[in-house]
DNA sequence: TTCGGAACCT
DNA sequence: AGGTTCCGAA
């Protein structure tokens, strides 16, 4: 309810905002880069370019000369930015584009999972084909989710010329606090902003805002978003056009769109305000994203995951917000992982007819196949700079109105900031139980490997690989990849209660439920054929027919299942999943299964750090310590799908390795990885990653639009409500 | 140019 | 955790 005005949301702006990054104490190097890439004024320096999220450093001296200016590193270089740089390579946030000087990509998949699973992209924006919106990582304990605001209606110009713009204002906001200056007062501080508009512009429009806004943190966002989320949106998620532009690629697609010059990202996810029926296009998977109303959630305050520790909710929340979840990431394509945490949620979900399902799979697979090719072919392609104003995107818009007259703080009691701890839980239903943080990340490196370098990769995985994927069903406790920075420490947080970065959520372990499972297994096998696309493949894992079977099934079926998928799958699933878990865990999104399974709750996911397990009905079974146990005991799940995903997945990414080169795993934490997939061994989920990682190329996810429209709405409401209450949580920031 | 180890810093 | 600094290797 409450805020119909918003039915926006805003994108993902956090992704660009430093300040956000809550975990980490300043500002992140990727979002830095973010931060630069969208702003015009920084084009010359860095811009998007070529496929999506990727960008090219133009100036390496002076992208270098900025980092070092924001964080008061004088002696920055780009031999040392580059080798934070590389860091994240490991991480997956990033990845070099190989063959094309100071060209890196962004796998922004991983960075949204990782950092905010429980975000929920549909609501802004959509598709994201393999790059979603980069968020903030960490998320935790200060954590802005990016309101939803009103802002969404905008319209589409304005953002594209103004870069600083609204956005700017924001960030410059954030920026400044946090980057500040450096030791003396040198304004290193902000070359970003300052560039950006100048001084004046960021404060007037602060100022204007802040007045507005009443309370802290409410009144902040609102503040924010006015603007904000269009253009960020559209910049983001580059609404229409692929920036990579590659038409050629998008064939599906009947639109391209143009791209973004900003953006990298194909597609807009808008709807457009005329209609949403823009949505549908093919290519995008975006989904439509169409503002419309939300559900009418209403977030308790601390439904947000991020608190990790505290996690009081209410069931129905937690419904809601997985129904969000889940459709964003059907939507987007993102991977389950987002719904893991709450296993048993039932989610009413959305339908996709497999048909489509299928089609677009198909499709996107020739598109992929094309895209990659080009990719592959290392030349990059033609038209590299596209950096024309993107035009009007689609745009959505609603009538929204004037977000401010409600700027009421929404109505939910969220506000208040976090409290941390202390409250209590519960409440609802199911019961959860925190779970202690299982996993850590390191495992595998161990292996002999004379150099980690790239080379190893699979192979090495495989070996290594994990003792047997087989575990999959079992657990559900999912890590991701990313999550293996960021996240490992969310979770402690929440065990703890520290606040951590908090982003980690809980680890809660819900009993009633179940489940899950499918029998879908077969279908799944079938496609795991071939698979295209990681991402069609997520979408496929959530695609109600693989889950839905579950509902009750669960029992103890799963260990069936697990064993089955395997069987079926591949005779070598150690390797598959080993890697795959390296790379991305997957977990079979549990909460995805909602979709399929509408009524009942079924499965129950864990992720990763925050690991939940839902308990089925007979404790004994499931209960077991997530850790080890998961695996064997882990029934339920739908280790299948996830196999099968896994496959595919690891298939992809072989392929595109071969192609392009491998980029991903190299080295990675698979130890980590490895470890958590032990435990959790069933599910992990790799999707992501594999999205992201994989390539990030990965093509654009599809788009289910038709079901999903009346889905969506709720989810979005509910999305908006949870980007409002988290947004309050967010705090603030520091300096240099 | 790019990569990544290692030590170190915050 | 997320760099920063240095540096040798490819």
């Amino acid at each position: 309810m409450k805020t119909p005005g918003d039915s926006g949301f805003a994108f993902p702006e956090w992704a660009y905002k430093p300040e956000s990054s809550p975990g980490s104490r300043q500002i992140q190097l990727w979002h830095f880069i973010l931060e630069l890439l969208r702003k015009e004024e920084y084009h010359d320096v860095i811009a998007w370019q070529g496929d999506y999220g990727e960008f090219v450093i133009k100036d390496p001296d002076e992208v270098a000369r900025l980092w070092g200016a924001r964080k008061c590193k004088p002696q920055m270089n780009y031999d040392k930015l580059s080798r934070a740089l590389r860091y994240y390579y490991n991480k997956r946030i990033l990845h070099k584009t190989k063959g094309k000087r100071f060209t890196y990509k962004f796998n922004f998949n991983k960075l949204v999972l990782v950092n905010y699973p429980f975000i929920d992209m549909g609501s802004t924006g959509g598709s994201v084909p393999q790059s979603a919106p980069p968020v903030p990582t960490g998320a935790g304990t200060h954590f802005r989710f990016p309101p939803s605001t009103p802002s969404e209606v905008l319209s589409p110009n304005e953002d594209l010329r103004s870069p600083g713009g609204m956005f700017s204002s924001v960030a410059r906001r954030m920026a400044r606090g946090s980057v500040s200056d450096c030791s003396d007062g040198t304004s290193v501080n902000s070359e970003i902003e300052e560039g950006n508009t100048g001084a004046g512009e960021e404060r007037g429009e602060r100022a204007v805002s802040g007045g507005g806004g009443a309370g802290g943190g409410a009144g902040y966002r609102s503040i924010i978003h006015p603007r904000l989320s269009h253009e960020t949106l559209f910049r983001m998620y580059g609404g229409p056009g692929n920036p990579a532009g590659h038409p050629g690629s998008r064939g599906h697609t009947g639109h391209r769109i143009h791209p973004e010059p900003l953006s990298p990202f194909p597609v807009s996810p808008l709807p457009g305000p005329g209609g949403a029926s823009l949505l549908a296009p093919p290519l995008s998977p975006a989904l439509s994203m169409t503002p419309t109303s939300h559900l009418p959630y209403t977030p308790s305050p601390t439904l947000s995951p991020m608190l990790g520790s505290h996690f009081s909710f209410n069931p129905e929340d937690m419904k809601r917000y997985l129904q969000a979840h889940t459709q964003s990431v059907y939507n987007y394509g993102l991977s389950p992982r987002a719904f893991l945490q709450y296993p048993n949620i039932v989610i009413p979900q959305p339908h996709r007819p497999a048909a489509d399902k299928a089609s677009l799979t198909a499709e996107r697979g020739a598109t992929e196949r094309a895209e990659r090719a080009t990719t592959a072919g290392g030349g990059e392609r033609g038209g590299d700079r596209h950096h024309h104003p993107p035009l009007a995107h689609s745009t959505h818009h609603h009538p929204h109105l004037p977000h401010s007259a409600h700027p009421h703080s929404h109505s939910h009691p969220i506000h208040h900031p976090l409290h941390l701890g202390e409250e209590p839980p519960h409440m609802s239903p199911f019961k959860f139980k925190l779970q202690p943080p299982p996993l850590g990340r390191k495992q595998r490196e161990g292996q002999s490997q004379s150099k980690p370098r790239q080379s190893s990769l699979s192979s090495g995985s495989g070996s290594g690989s994990m003792s047997s994927t087989s575990g999959l069903g079992s657990s559900l406790s999912f890590g991701s990849d990313l999550s293996s920075a960021s996240g490992s420490g969310l979770i402690s947080a929440s065990s703890s209660t520290q606040s951590l970065n908090s982003a980690g959520l809980p680890k809660i372990k819900v009993e009633p439920i179940s489940d899950i499972e499918s029998e879908e297994e077969v279908e799944v096998t079938d496609i795991s054929d071939e698979d295209p696309d990681e991402r069609d493949e997520e979408f496929e894992l959530f695609s109600p027919r693989h889950f839905r079977a579950s509902n009750h099934h669960h029992h103890h079926h799963h260990h069936h299942v697990n064993g089955t998928a395997t069987t079926q799958h591949q005779p070598h699933p150690d390797e598959d999943l080993d890697e795959d878990v390296f790379k991305a865990p997957a977990p079979p999104p549990p909460g995805l299964m909602p979709f399929f399974t509408s009524q009942h709750t079924q499965s129950n996911a864990h992720r990763g750090l925050p690991i939940l397990k839902s308990e089925p009905p007979e404790p004994v079974e499931s209960n077991t310590p997530p850790s080890q146990t998961a695996s064997a005991g882990a029934p339920q799940t739908k280790c299948i799908p996830l196999k099968l995903r896994f496959k595919r997945r690891w298939s992809e990414d072989q392929r595109m390795e071969a192609s392009q080169e491998e980029s991903d795993d190299k080295k990675v934490r698979p130890e980590e990885e490895r470890e958590r997939a032990r435990q959790s061994n069933g599910q992990m989920e790799m999707e992501e990653d594999g999205t992201g990682s994989g390539e990030g190329e990965s093509p654009p996810p599809l788009a289910y639009e038709g079901s999903l429209a009346t889905p969506l709405a709720s989810h979005r409401m509910a999305s908006a409500e949870l980007h409002r209450a988290t947004a309050q949580l967010s705090l603030e920031n520091k300096d240099c």
